[in-house]
DNA sequence: CTACCGACCGACTGACCGGTCGGTCACAGT
DNA sequence: ACTGTGACCGACCGGTCAGTCGGTCGGTAG
């Protein structure tokens, strides 16, 4: 009844040939952009099929048209994600200047981001134990391309050029990202204010470690 | 067919009048230590009241008999556990020497744990977001005083002894459980070693940070 | 105008699961 | 021996949910 979807976007202006798939894929975008929604304000468990075809304007007929099973829907919503976010991380990478300037960078990049960008991120670590085998694995990966990967090539140049202390760079990586999980959340929010002094936190944190700094006599 | 559990352990040999209840109790402990492996092996969502009831050799109907609900056997199953933690790192806490030693000592005997203790607390993560509401409060407060507010009380230590450079003290103790959880784990136990080894690596990272040490001229 | 096709519909199915309830049985007190 | 009690049984219920399938409809090619 209130979900008839006749014409409206339906080819539009544009008379390519080979660009016709559009009213389709519109679909598809449509539903991938009611379970990203869903899937941030619920469990897995809790957001039905039946909820993410509602939210889309579509039917589960038409769900199911496009995407084989609610875990497919899943895993292309997540993956599109992090690809994107892969592209982001790697602008900071690829930047000029030391590793603790490049982090910085891929730090604020990150914070910034709207919460619910920031929050599908986290839903990965979430929703992992939900899947098995291939699936499984690609999300994993796909995570980790986004961003450890990135943060790990950043502290690799750092070691190599004598700026970090020689370490495993994968295991600093994960150290970082979980430093900078800490700082984002209520809590932080109002024991360090806004996201300059979260970022400071985390790479003083980080670099200089939580020990006092000796002003005077050594011991 | 096989679960007869007649006479077996009912009763023993210690013929106390207000002792009387082993019968009841062990089976109530037999489903919490059937549920808490289950729940280590699968997701919330997975371990059906079923599968529980079975693998502690009782029905489900006994099962309901002892708990009122999936959710209330979860949570006095972690519940339970997460106190004896909590008695556990009360140790390091009081002990004595600075707050270096302590936190060393208590990382330890966190590293330590048999895996599936370990394992146990990682779950409170995994799994809180399916409590809502007095339970979800119970289970996060409960995990709170079990680690993080022991390693806080340390950490208020060396800083007002002027150990630790001056910061918000529970900050410091998520990010300090947060590094823990790093070195934990299959890659950084092939990465860095053993016990020892690991315990030295977080300590270091913590109090020292990441940053190579200026052994020649200033900056 | 007609035939066709793919997008989409929505009632339905089969399986599963948490929780219930009437009943059974071993045992303790008498 | 008799009876009450509570631990435990297991078939069953109510509800949910992923996934299916026969069918409708609007546009498009010929």
């Amino acid at each position: 009844m209130t979900g008839n979807r006749t014409g409206d976007e339906a080819k539009g202006g544009d008379g390519f040939g080979n660009r016709s798939e559009t009213r389709a894929e519109a679909t598809a975008a449509r539903i991938v952009g009611a379970a990203r929604g869903l899937f941030l304000a619920k469990s897995y468990a809790e957001v039905t099929t039946d909820l993410i075809a509602r939210a889309a304007d579509v039917t589960k007929g038409g769900l199911y048209h496009h995407f084989p099973s609610k875990e497919s829907l899943y895993l292309s919503m997540m993956l599109e994600e992090l690809d994107r976010k892969r592209l982001l991380f790697e602008k900071a990478v690829a930047m000029a200047g030391d590793s603790r300037e490049r982090l910085a960078r891929l730090t604020r990049d990150f914070l910034d981001l709207p919460t619910d960008e920031r929050e599908l991120m986290r839903l990965v670590r979430r929703d992992i134990n939900i899947f098995d085998g291939v699936e499984r694995d690609q999300l994993v990966r796909a995570y980790q391309r986004a961003l450890p990967e990135q943060v790990e090539a950043i502290l690799r140049d750092g070691i190599r050029d004598g700026e970090l202390s020689v370490a495993d760079p994968r295991l600093l990586s994960w150290s970082f990202v979980a430093l900078v999980e800490i700082v984002i959340g209520d809590y932080a929010h109002r024991a360090l204010g806004d996201t300059g002094a979260r970022l400071d936190h985390v790479l003083e944190l980080f670099f200089g470690g939580a020990a006092a700094r000796r002003v005077g006599a050594a011991v």
